[in-house]
DNA sequence: GTTAGCACTCACAGCGTTAGAGTGCTAAGA
DNA sequence: TCTTAGCACTCTAACGCTGTGAGTGCTAAC
């Protein structure tokens, strides 16, 4: 069933309007507020076929309507109207998302940050997935005997490290040496999926030479590179999502902070909003994510240039104000792509 | 004025009454439990003279008694009888707090994990300060034609990274190891403060010798340990503190999370701890710590068998079931030392 | 010094009432 | 056929009232 022009125009109405108040919308305020004059009672019809159709609801029966997840859903895939920021808006994320000489990690924290301020709810920002990062240089350095400290530095300036537990003693310090510069001039440039297959490909090898050295190297980068890196997000302003009035309930406060205190459902969503392009809207359902029904997650995708390194955005209450986040999500990865655009080759 | 036997008792009776029921305690209740048989009307008279010496209060006229934060400190220096752990608990801070292939910072997470999670509040862990670190290793990374990627290494483990900006172009990769080599040979071994004031020493003796690379050596070891690197503490279990009935409270939970967001009142609250010897007892009030106005914080210092490197604990409601929590962070401290100990040095 | 007794206070829960907002329905008008 | 005015109805939230129970302070007797 389609909607015609004036159920849209009055879905959009009780949209924005209980956004921007957070009282349900009775039809007395939409008939007042609306170009269309339209009676009270015809707007009742009207929103009488919308709650039919899913797309609102009331709380009671002498509330007003409140929008449903599809309503919201609805709104921001066919009326919403982005609107663009304003100079000093572009300057106060711009001053905080330059590189200057902060570290990538920091750099994605500032982002993080900006966004949560500007937003009044919180930001998240999933750091570079560690396969999608290139290899820049790998360093290590003995713990003692049996424990080596590996170092790893990727193309976006990402430094993480591993340890990693020898069965027989550590090579000594110039063997050491020769097997860093070996995966160094092997490995640089490919990504972590290459990195893998180069090793496999150069073990099978390998084997027939029977080089120590080189074998050692090899089994090294194994161990570093095999199974997952842990992917970090970086949660910034959980304390602003407190103050909304939706997260008065104790019950549902408790739910979303197991939720961030886990990261897991979060990395998930986040990584899924990776595989597509531009700005994404999630809509909490109980379906989709569980903890955080009633929430809502915008997010992008942040590059180095060249390919896609993570996506950041921001969670808030379904109640959000979307036009205004969407385009601050928006402008930010882009600002965030740019530094880190600089920041890599040459 | 001294407390006699008596009002000890009485004292004793309404902390641990409050601590575990959360209700304030009525003179009925004291005067059933009490071992030495009382009526409730002397238990009242007792109270009164706790009262007026600022140990206890009552929310309203026909409330039982609350302890004050006087009340909990008088209570946790002299009354408090701290428990030994049971086997079972012990076991379960065991096997989260062993090194085994981790890393300093993942052990220590872990310890932040654990202590939260047996005392259902809140875990803190402060990282190792950078000033009480040892130098290990340091390793230079060119970024780009500007920027270099300064790696260090602790003796602890712990790998913090750096970005440096250069007035011209970086070294060649032939010098860069030779500076490195310099400068792991010459810091080895040294605590920070130490690291410093050597460079500073080699300085004024190299501007005679006017070697180029030593004096780039130098200099970009200065950029590096000049300035303070920022303190990290690890916070683990926040979701915790917000199921405690005394944080139902909107204004109160924001104003910690705040705190907890900002960590600068932590950090400096647990690095005052880092004084002390064994376990310390902190109880919130106003003048304190502003923002953790009610809460308590039992902390305890961690160290690699040599030296002390920070400190951890857990922040809860300052109605806190002090003799269990004390118990645990003392014991988590002690593992943490143990498992650091074995990762250093030979 | 201790205790029993008593009057008093206060928070809290339950209850009925009222005001206000908003709805659905119906019938009249365009 | 669509729109609107009118009306009865429903539900929430706020208010005030009351009774109850817990706990106190005071006083007088032991």
């Amino acid at each position: 069933m389609e909607l015609n022009e004036r159920s849209l125009s009055i879905l959009n109405a009780i949209v924005e309007g209980y956004i921007a108040s957070g009282e349900p919308v009775g039809s007395r305020t939409i008939a007042k507020r609306q170009k269309l004059k339209l009676s009270p009672a015809t707007v009742r019809n009207v929103m009488a076929d919308l709650e039919e159709m899913g797309y609102i609801n009331s709380p009671h029966t002498s509330a007003g309507r409140v929008p449903t997840a599809k309503g919201y859903r609805f709104y921001v895939d066919t009326i919403l109207q982005v609107r663009s920021l304003s100079p000093s808006e572009r300057q106060r994320i711009e001053e905080r998302c330059r590189l200057e000489n902060r570290r990538t990690e920091d750099l994605l924290k500032h982002a993080g940050q900006i966004l949560s301020e500007m937003s009044s709810y919180t930001g998240l920002v999933l750091a570079p997935r560690f396969n999608a990062t290139t290899f820049r240089h790998i360093e290590f350095v003995p713990l003692n005997q049996r424990r080596l400290l590996v170092i790893f530095v990727s193309q976006s300036g990402v430094v993480q490290n591993k340890i990693i537990e020898m069965d027989d003693s550590i090579p000594s310090a110039s063997e050491l040496q020769q097997i860093t510069n070996y995966l160094n001039d092997t490995l640089c440039g490919l990504t972590i999926p290459e990195v893998r297959s180069k090793i496999m490909a150069q073990m099978q090898q390998e084997k027939a030479m029977y080089d120590r050295l080189t074998g050692n190297a090899l089994e090294f980068s194994r161990q570093v590179f095999d199974g997952e890196m842990e992917d970090d997000v970086i949660i910034e302003g959980v304390a602003n999502i407190l103050e909304q009035p939706e997260f008065s309930d104790a019950e549902r406060r408790c739910r979303i902070f197991k939720a961030f205190e886990q990261k897991k459902s979060l990395i998930e969503l986040l990584d899924k909003s990776q595989q597509a392009q531009g700005v994404q809207i999630y809509i909490g359902t109980q379906a989709e994510f569980q903890d955080l029904d009633g929430c809502s997650l915008i997010t992008a995708n942040y590059t180095n240039g060249k390919q896609k390194l993570g996506s950041l955005g921001v969670i808030g209450p379904s109640r959000m104000k979307y036009s205004q986040v969407v385009a601050m999500v928006d402008y930010t990865a882009q600002l965030v792509s740019q530094a880190l655009k600089s920041d890599i080759g040459e």
